[in-house]
DNA sequence: TTTGTTTATTTGTTATAACAAATAACGGAA
DNA sequence: TTCCGTTATTTGTTATAACAAATAAACAAA
C-alpha cells in the first residue's frame, strides 16, 4: 500500500559526505536560537519582560544583535511588544490556544498521513525511541523532561513527513505554546493505557495514512485538555 | 443550520467606539509594510537582490531600520539570504509551491468552513464585491489587478472566519507566492463559467460548511495549475 | 490627602562609524 | 593568453552614542 523509497533522515544529513557548507552564525543568530529554545522549553513565563539593555548584557552582546533576535521572535508572534515597545512573553488566550490546536489538527494530521506513506523504518524507530523516553520520564515523574520530549515527538513526526514549510509553521505554534506548556503536568498527567503515540507509531508501520491522521488527532485533542482548564481559570 | 451571531467585520473595528490605542509606526515598520506589500503584489522578482545600503537610501532611512525590515521578512521566509548574507527574493521550487498549496488546502478549507457557519451577510456581500471586481478586471484584461484581487478574495475569506492566527499563516504563504503570481496570467487565464468563487459565496450564504470547504478546495487546486507549468519549466 | 506639574530616569529608536569577510579587479609571471 | 596572487572595493555585522518618548518620582498647591 505504501511506497517507502525515501532514505531515512539521518543519512541525508551527510548528503555528499563531508564538505557541507559551513554555517556562519552571527551573534544575532545565536541569541535568537537561545531565546527560541528557552521559549519552547518553557523557561520564560507569560508576562515576563525582556528589556533590551539588560538582556543584551546577559547575552554579552550589544544592543543591535540582541534587538534583532528579539524582533525576529516578535515577527512570528512568539514574543509581543507592549505599548511602550518593550518585548514581553505573550499570554495566550483561550481562543488563541483553541485556534492553535485546530491548526495543529490540520497540519500535524497531514504530516502524519504523509509520513505513513513515505517514512523509512529507521525514521519510525527514532520516533518510537522518543516515545519510550517519554514513558520513562513519566514513570520517574520527570514531568518537565516528559513535556519537552512530547514536543519533540510531534515535531519529529513532521520532520519525517519531509514537509519543511509545514514543519516550520508547526514549530512556531509549539514555540508559542511553550510558555504555558509546563501547566500540562501541574494538572496531573493522565495515564493512558494504549498511549495515543503508540497508535500513531503503529499506523506508520502499517503505512495506513488515515489511521495515522486519526491517531494524531486523538492525541492532540485529548492531550491538551489540561491546558484548557488552566488557561480558562486564568481569565 | 447556521448561527449567524457575529457582527460584521467593519463594525468591530471601532469596538468600544472611539479611543482605540493609537498605533505609532517606526521607520522599520513602515519599511516592512512597504516591502511586504511589494512582495505580495509581485513587484519584486525572484532572484532580485536587495542590498542594504542602496535600499535604505531608496527608502530614505538609515541602515538600522532598513535592516530590521528586511530581516523580518527573512524570518518568515518571504525573503532569503544568500551565502554572503545579502537579502534576495527567493525562487520557489516546484516542491515548495506544491507544499504551500496543500497547506492552503487545509487552512483555507478550515477558514471557509468556519466562515460558512459564522459569517454575517454583510461579510459575504463584501466578499462578493471583490469577486465582481475580479470579473470586471478579467473582462477588461487588467490581469495584474485581477491577480491582486484574487489574493484579496482568499485573505478576506480567512478574515471573515475570524481566525487571526490562521489568517497570519495563510497571509505569509501568499506573500511567499507573490513574486511568481504574475505568471498566473501569462499562461492565459482560463474562463470558468460558474466561477469557483461563486460556489464559495453560495455555500457561505447557505451556511453549508462542507460545501464551502469543497468549493475553496476546487478553486485552490485548479487555480494554480498555470503556475505549476511555469515553475516546472524553469528548473 | 489628593491632585496636578515638573523633573529625572528608564527604555526603545535611529544614525553613524569602525570592523570583517567576501568578491571583484588588476597585474605580473608562466 | 592563461593562471595565480595581490589589492581594492563592496557589503553585511556590530558597537556606540545621540535622540525621543514615555513612565516614574518628587514636590508643591489645593
Amino acid at each position: 500500500m505504501s511506497t517507502r523509497t525515501a532514505p531515512p533522515l539521518k543519512e541525508m544529513q551527510g548528503e555528499s559526505g563531508w564538505a557541507q557548507p559551513i554555517a556562519k552564525e552571527s551573534l544575532a543568530d545565536r541569541a535568537h536560537i537561545a531565546l527560541r529554545s528557552a521559549l519552547m522549553r518553557g523557561q520564560l513565563k507569560p508576562g515576563e519582560k525582556l528589556l533590551l539593555r539588560p538582556t543584551s548584557q546577559r547575552f554579552g552582546v550589544s544592543a543591535t544583535p540582541m534587538r534583532e533576535a528579539l524582533l525576529r521572535l516578535v515577527s512570528v508572534e512568539a514574543l509581543t511588544l507592549d505599548g511602550r515597545g518593550t518585548v514581553v512573553v505573550p499570554t495566550l488566550t483561550h481562543a488563541q490556544l483553541q485556534e492553535i490546536r485546530s491548526i495543529r489538527l490540520d497540519l500535524e494530521g497531514r504530516a502524519a498521513a504523509t509520513a505513513a506513506i513515505s517514512a523509512a523504518p529507521a525514521d519510525i524507530d527514532a520516533l518510537e525511541a522518543i516515545h519510550i523516553d517519554i514513558a520513562r520520564c513519566h514513570k520517574s515523574e520527570a514531568f518537565h523532561e516528559a513535556v519537552d520530549l512530547n514536543t519533540q515527538f510531534h515535531l519529529t513526526l513532521c520532520r519525517i513527513a519531509r514537509l519543511p514549510i509545514l514543519l516550520d509553521i508547526v514549530e512556531n505554534l509549539w514555540v508559542r505554546c511553550g510558555p504555558i506548556l509546563s501547566h500540562l503536568y501541574d494538572a496531573g498527567m493522565p495515564d493512558w493505557d494504549p498511549h495515543p503515540h503508540l497508535r500513531v507509531i503503529g499506523a506508520l508501520r502499517d503505512g495506513n495514512a488515515g489511521a495515522a491522521r486519526e491517531a494524531i488527532h486523538w492525541d492532540i485533542q485529548n492531550g491538551g485538555k489540561g491546558l484548557d482548564r488552566h488557561v480558562l481559570a486564568e481569565t
